[in-house]
DNA sequence: TAGTTGTCGAGACCTTGTGTCTCGACAAGT
DNA sequence: ACTTGTCGAGACACAAGGTCTCGACAACTA
């Protein structure tokens, strides 16, 4: 039997034709015109054929969530000025900062709808959202380390405070989202968590 | 001319198909099996005509938002328990567990997704958005009337920690939504308000 | 009571979008 | 040279949103 594991024959995937279809992906979400991202367009933007892209993706959503998951939050500096506050601003900035522009919320706003019917759009979002919270955490760890944060708070809650507020304006479009409201959520957390501290708990 | 406004003739709406379809939006909605609510299985659902849907209302979204929205939060009472945690808790342990029901996170999931699609739906979320902020709002003001909440707070940006953390969760599904989240979110918020009351600002 | 008007349920129909299948061309390996 | 698997292109099946038409009939007017 030649049952065994045959080394790899034929032409190998195309990496120039999954860039463009990525690249071409996040372009076509950022377009807040309300038209919604069709894989046909998508393919002939990127010059593929359909195949190509269900060849390697299972569903649209894939795709779509791939893409966006490849940009947001990639240039969000860790910061680390040594004070919770300081900390909190720097990020809560540089996120919204991102989050707010019209562009980048047109994408997470579709990204977010499509991980409501796609399955498959669903648990990259999951893994996307999981690895964006693990961030913040991370940095109320620190400052939680540091004695700035009581030891019994609710990080995740906290984590949630910032991505709820982020996810839910950018969703619904009612308040902007921009430096003055970073700064005012930091400080609303450092309060809230030196509250905890001194206060005792009631 | 009889040009002037004519009397109304002939049949007239319908109120008995007008609820079914709401009542069968609802119920659709409800079922989390992934399955999108499509019209014609509303209609079928309904015993009604695809028409009679079409009549009197622009899209699919309209009306399943306007389901929703008839629902949710139907049965919110407004707390007056006299201070801002009793309130607090009280509104967001009702709200949590509203929300937190897996018929009911899948309606609010459903919808949600369908407001970033069709312009119809998205504007009566916008409204119904705007209409749950107002009663939690209006809590606020009235303690900072009493002096529990500082002057210069920013009662928007806490009205949408509660409810940002709220719809993050349910969209997303990485963390529960009960009592205990409800409570610990109170007491986070009491804090917050605290804080920025006695320490005046650092 | 007779006539008019507009809604009713039902379903054919058009359009758009997702995902599958097939084709000939060709690139990477043996 | 030969095999294998990807490539772009496009036909295809299928599902869903929304429009149009039909005969039936209910509510109102005269």
């Amino acid at each position: 039997m030649s049952d065994r594991r045959r080394p790899h024959t034929g032409r190998r995937r195309n990496e120039a034709a999954r860039r463009a279809i990525l690249d071409v992906a996040v372009d076509l979400l950022a377009r807040d015109d309300g038209a919604p991202v069709t894989i046909d367009s998508l393919a002939a933007a990127a010059g593929v054929g359909k195949q190509t892209i269900y060849r390697w993706w299972p569903s649209k959503g894939a795709v779509l969530l791939e893409a966006m998951a490849e940009r947001a939050g990639a240039d969000i500096a860790v910061p680390d000025t040594g004070t919770l506050h300081g900390d909190l601003e720097a990020f809560l900035t540089a996120t919204f900062r991102g989050a707010g522009r019209r562009l980048t919320a047109s994408v997470l706003r579709n990204t977010m709808a499509e991980a409501q019917r796609d399955p498959h759009a669903r648990e990259h979002m999951r893994t996307f959202v999981e690895s964006r919270r693990s961030v913040l955490s991370g940095l109320l760890g620190r400052a939680r380390d540091r004695g700035e944060i009581a030891v019994g708070a609710d990080l995740a809650l906290m984590v949630d405070q910032v991505y709820g507020v982020l996810w839910y304006r950018v969703l619904v479009g009612h308040e902007p989202l921009g430096d003055a409201q970073a700064a005012e959520l930091a400080r609303a957390l450092s309060d809230q968590a030196a509250a905890r501290l001194g206060g005792g708990g009631r």
